[in-house]
Order: structure tokens, then C-alpha cells, then sequence
DNA sequence: CCTTGCATGTAATGGGTTACATGATTTA
DNA sequence: TAAATCATGTAACCCATTACATGCAAGG
């Protein structure tokens, strides 16, 4: 049920905004933390909007509705961010993959490890140029955003390193 | 689409078993890297024997079924995981909360961040105490949930010290 | 004999992905 | 005037979660 606090923790930092501005900021930014594409955008604006957290604030062209949050809305975004345990999804498709290493030769599952040590090398050198290039503001969205950011780059070091270790483990093992 | 592959590479694993048996195995420990309760793993059972990638090897007491891999089984179990990318799902319930922050007060932002450090904290010294306390056996689910395991420990560590890391430049915003 | 564990299955519901479908407005 | 961008919505399908439903077998 996080998506619906993502459109509306969304909408409150923006102070509104339509469908399409939502969009925009999952593709260029929240997308990196949880992803959402665009017919769900639209459905659960229609929801939040039946439930009472959002309303419509203004029509624009080409049939545009824009939507701000309501108090029950911001209500429920502090009880989200307050009381709500955050449960973490336990589902890692590259972790999957080592439990089953042992069907392959040897060496495969070693190339295996290297192409995820070098693949998340590569991942951290980007993040870590796009760190030095952004000007980062001071609206909350900035300050949070970097502080996220920094996560990310921080993640992908981490599995680069294990991944050379698990590497040079399969490597000891040979002996 | 990687339950398949979960309960695909299990059965390899383990050279064949019941869906009750494979349930204990996603219980105690293929689980932490990838979930599925009762109703996918009976489900998906189904759909592989359909498929022809399993089959059904043997009858036992209670309606016990096993499973085996078939030819074509171990075949598209290799394939994806040589040829398979591993696309990582980009859904993080404690980070999204971090992008919105800024509705809370400066204080209960950090108080926010020091729970996940402590939470973080607390998780890493269980599994470093269990990762002591296990005997690994030699047997190839045993050497690479091994790996998997230093990986979860490693990852415990990183989000401490990524959270500890943002409450102090959070406090030192403060001035 | 009673509890625990073994063992399988189905139905309802909700969330996510992909594809389809349409059209207005701006800009080059 | 053509292409790009803005803008919304729906339908079909798949996957995951929860709950329901049943029954046999072994051990104390």
C-alpha cells in the first residue's frame, strides 16, 4: 500500500500537481526508490480522490486536473511516516540467482560474481559523477533527495565489494 | 518471473521434493532472498509440470507428490542464470519515507533515522551471532547461502551506517 | 485419543505491467 | 503542417497475499 503514500507524500511537497507532473518526478527521481508507471499514477489518483485524501484544486488545457492534498491527506502521510513499521520487500533477483551457483561450473559462477562486481563498480562511478554535477537546493525534495542519493551510491559500493569477496571465496575453495 | 526459477532451482538443489519440502525450504532460509508463500509454491508446481520443466517422480503417504527436474527443466534453468539479466526491483519502503521527511519536524525526521540505525544495528548482530553459531556443510546450498548470508550482513551494516551517517548531516543543518 | 506435523489444493482480492486508445496544445 | 509534448483514461493479464478448506499419519 506504498504507492498511495508516494503520489500523496508527492502532492504534499509539491504543493499539487497534475498526473503528468507526478510521472515526471517518478521517472527523473522518486522512480530510483519505488517505481510507478502511468496507468497506476491515474488510478490511484482516482482513488485518493474517492477516498478523501486529495481533491481537485483547478482544470487546466487538454482536459488537465490538478490535485492538492486534503487534511485527512496529510493526516494519513504524518500516521504513514510516524506509525507505520516499513516492511521490507524480501526479493533480490541477483541474490536468487547465487543460491543456484552451484549448477553451474565453477568458473561460471565466479564470471557470474565479476560481471555484478564490475556491473555495480560501473552503477556507483555514475551515481557518484551525477552527485558532483547536481545543484542540489533547499526544498525539502533537495534535501532529502541527496540524502537518498547518497544511499544509493553508498548500496551499490556494498555489493561491489561483496561481490568481490564472494569471488576470491569461490577462488580460495578451488584449492 | 523468477518464483519459477526459485522453486525450478530448489528442486535442482535438493534432486527433487515435495511442494510441502520446498516450502520449508523458502521458510528457513531461500526466504530472506526471495519469498513465496504456500498457495505460489503449489501454484507454480502446476504450471511448471504443465510446462514440462518438472514432473511428477514419484507418490508418496497424504498425497505427497515429488518433483524432479526434466531435461528441458535444467536447460532453462541455466539459461537464466547465464543469460539472464537480474533486474532489480526498485522498491524501498524505508527510503520512499526518507523523500518525505520534510513533513515531520527536523526532530522527529532524525528520531526517524536513528529507528532504522538501531533497527539496522540490532538485525546485523543477528545474523553475525547465527552466521557464528551455524555449521556450514559442504554441500552446494550450504556454500553459496553462505555468500548470501555475508551479503545480508554486509547489508544490515551499510543501512546502519547510512542512517547514522544522514541523522548527522540532518543535525547539522540544524545551524 | 489427541495433538502436531505433513500435505495439498482453491477462491477472492489487490497491486503491478503492458498495451490500447484518444486527443489537445505547443513548437519548429 | 508535422512532430513532440502534454494529458488522461481503460482493459487484459499476471503475480502475490490472505483466507478458506480438507484430510492423513505419526508420536506421545
Amino acid at each position: 500500500m506504498s504507492l498511495r503514500h508516494a503520489v500523496l507524500g508527492l502532492l504534499a511537497e509539491l504543493d499539487g500537481g497534475s498526473g503528468y507532473d507526478l510521472m515526471k518526478m517518478f521517472e527523473l527521481s522518486l522512480g530510483n526508490v519505488w517505481s510507478a508507471n502511468q496507468s497506476q499514477v491515474y488510478g490511484e489518483l482516482g482513488k485518493l480522490t474517492a477516498d478523501g485524501l486529495i481533491q481537485v484544486t483547478a482544470e487546466g488545457p487538454r482536459g488537465r486536473k490538478e490535485y492538492g492534498v486534503t487534511g485527512e491527506g496529510r493526516e494519513e502521510l504524518r500516521r504513514w511516516l510516524l506509525e507505520e513499521e516499513p516492511k521490507q520487500a524480501r526479493r533480490d533477483a541477483t541474490l536468487l540467482r547465487v543460491f543456484f551457483l552451484g549448477q553451474l561450473d565453477p568458473d561460471q559462477a565466479q564470471a557470474y560474481l565479476r560481471g555484478r562486481a564490475d556491473d555495480m563498480g560501473r552503477r556507483a562511478e555514475e551515481l557518484a559523477a551525477l552527485q558532483g554535477q547536481i545543484d542540489w537546493g533547499d526544498d525539502n525534495l533537495s534535501v532529502y533527495g541527496r540524502l537518498a542519493m547518497e544511499y544509493g551510491r553508498r548500496f551499490m559500493a556494498m555489493r561491489r565489494e561483496w561481490a568481490e569477496w564472494a569471488e576470491n571465496e569461490l577462488k580460495a575453495r578451488e584449492s
